[in-house]
DNA sequence: CTGAAAGCGCTAACAT
DNA sequence: ATGTTAGCGCTTTCAG
């Protein structure tokens, strides 16, 4: 094991100053060129690497960022993550992935650790719990601390902060009025509780076609889900309940705010031989792998996960850097797209 | 905005010095009660933390461990890093996340910009590229600065580190004969290029299985797939070998050594009409999210990537905390199971 | 041109 | 019981 030479080393090592070593790593025209090559040659040799932790320290800046996200295994988040790596790398930083598994108390705590000198800002996606509770302090007070913090997705408006959103509701109108203009008026709506935002935004959506055309909603028409993370109970509920809903009401077409709904969805229809799209046409947020190897292929909205993480952390890393005023909060959308396949 | 308090400022504050500030905080019974309540007071109402990086310059350790995969958009390897992450934050450790993408550039780069400081310790799965180069001094030099690696899934032997793989061969060789005992004796295995470790072993262990039933293995019942990850351009390449092979030869079984193998395999299956499992039976490796929800469902071997990640950080934290010794090294193997679904 | 010193925030051995 | 000092590895101002 060979630990890693510091400044203090070569400069023993070369009979210098710790601070002509520094230097010369760094070309100051302030040492003569001979010391400084000899001292990069030496540092060269050794194989010197500056501690980023020391670094850190000095600066006051890390150069990482926290990212703390509801879930992990979800094909929306890891895309969302998985550009956020890439951008930061891109641009000189690391990313801490910390997991609230939509728990509030996590998150809290997440958010407290990360925030005690290990990262420079973060971007995040609140956990259900935490909206349902509707307690922010931790948010509040990162931002009160100077730490920029950017919300994508699962949002809340009057956060001082930047926000990356999808124009859910919006989505939701379009993708209920091709299906209106496709002849179908008795859309079933599978959605989440009511404290998930995009869950309520995509259902106002949902509402307000139905108006645009003269169709008067029933209740019996919208399910909602109890959510704790697509477990297999749930899925069951969600079956049976649907199951009832297809024997007293007639139904053409079935909109989920995402996939796994849909995906259970498609699984009872199939059980009962009804023909997709003809018989009930499907059509699905969250444009995931499954939608792409059911059969039939699913119709979905896509949320653009990597546009989402893209521009969170240039939002972000813009602010670090200094390029954009702390003070300054925008809010991005960012438009869905239907992606059209075989369900409708 | 207000900034985080720090000793230096409580001790300013109440004309004392820092280090009783310090001892104070940590209760050390050299301080007198008195000034400890007091001095406990003031930070708590200030909400005084201490700084991770002050710390982490003193401690001479982070706290924090690096994972590097080569994809986070994978059911497994998410899974894998979840678990990582559940793991280590209940053993007080945080986790950055770093992607290579497949490519050895950005894996070493990855690995030299983290062990500079950043973190204790590695958790990492190779990239194929670097599989394919057989150049592995990056991972070397990072153990012989002391920090210490595990790595799992994909893994090279001759590493002095900690490994966790799991018995692809001997699971391959099961599902194989899982198939013959079905009566099938002209089965069809979907792999990868021979450079990746994980794709050999399972084709080994299709071949023993044949082997030990007096099956001549046929060549032209081996496809190979150049993979890029699953790009769509290559999942066409294999549709259509799969179609030409479909066509020249007699095929009862499938055995896919990933899912999108698989789904892309049955895709093709469909779009010919086999009933599936009746005239082909499928099985493959990876038990994601996708095979739960194709119709039919995937039989798949499962690769327990929770226990993988839990297994991972359990060794490198042991390590990190002195439970095991630095010049020990294990490697653990999981045994993957088959999940019967309606493929076969 | 080179070096000494202070400081980032904290700890701990060693005075007093 | 409290304080001083040195040091973790580095940068930077100021002196020489």
């Amino acid at each position: 094991m060979i630990a890693r030479i510091t400044l203090k080393e070569i400069a023993n090592e070369l009979n210098v100053s710790i601070s002509t070593v520094s230097k010369s790593l760094k070309d100051s025209s302030e040492i003569s060129l001979e010391t400084r090559l000899k001292i990069k040659a030496f540092a060269k040799a050794h194989n010197y690497r500056p501690n980023n932790i020391a670094l850190s320290l000095k600066n006051r800046k890390t150069k990482t960022i926290g990212v703390i996200i509801p879930e992990i295994v979800h094909h929306f988040f890891s895309i969302v993550i998985n550009s956020i790596e890439k951008f930061s790398a891109e641009n000189g930083y690391n990313v801490i992935i910390a997991v609230s598994n939509e728990s509030f108390e996590k998150e809290v705590l997440n958010m407290e650790t990360l925030a005690n000198g290990n990262i420079d800002g973060f971007i995040m996606s609140i956990a259900k719990e935490t909206l349902k509770k509707q307690d922010f302090h931790h948010i509040k007070e990162t931002i009160d601390l100077g730490i920029p913090v950017v919300l994508f997705d699962r949002v809340i408006n009057d956060l001082k902060c930047d926000k990356v959103i999808v124009n859910d509701k919006q989505a939701a109108k379009e993708a209920t009025q091709t299906l209106i203009d496709d002849n179908r008026e008795n859309i079933l709506l599978i959605t989440s509780e009511d404290y998930v935002s995009v869950g309520n935004l995509r259902t106002e959506g949902y509402l307000e076609a139905l108006k645009d055309n003269g169709i008067i909603p029933d209740s019996h028409l919208i399910i909602k889900v109890k959510d704790n993370t697509g477990s297999q109970i749930e899925m069951n509920v969600l079956e049976n309940e649907l199951e009832k809903t297809l024997k007293s009401k007639k139904i053409d077409a079935i909109l989920g705010v995402n996939e796994i709904y849909a995906a259970s969805a498609l699984k009872v229809l199939k059980k009962r031989n009804i023909k997709i799209p003809q018989e009930i046409a499907i059509i699905s947020f969250t444009d995931g792998v499954i939608s792409r190897y059911s059969s039939p292929t699913l119709s979905t909205i896509s949320q653009h996960g990597e546009i989402m993480g893209e521009r969170s952390a240039k939002l972000l890393i813009d602010k670090l850097t200094g390029k954009t005023d702390y003070s300054d909060f925008k809010t991005e959308i960012i438009n869905c797209s239907l992606i059209k396949r075989e369900s409708s």
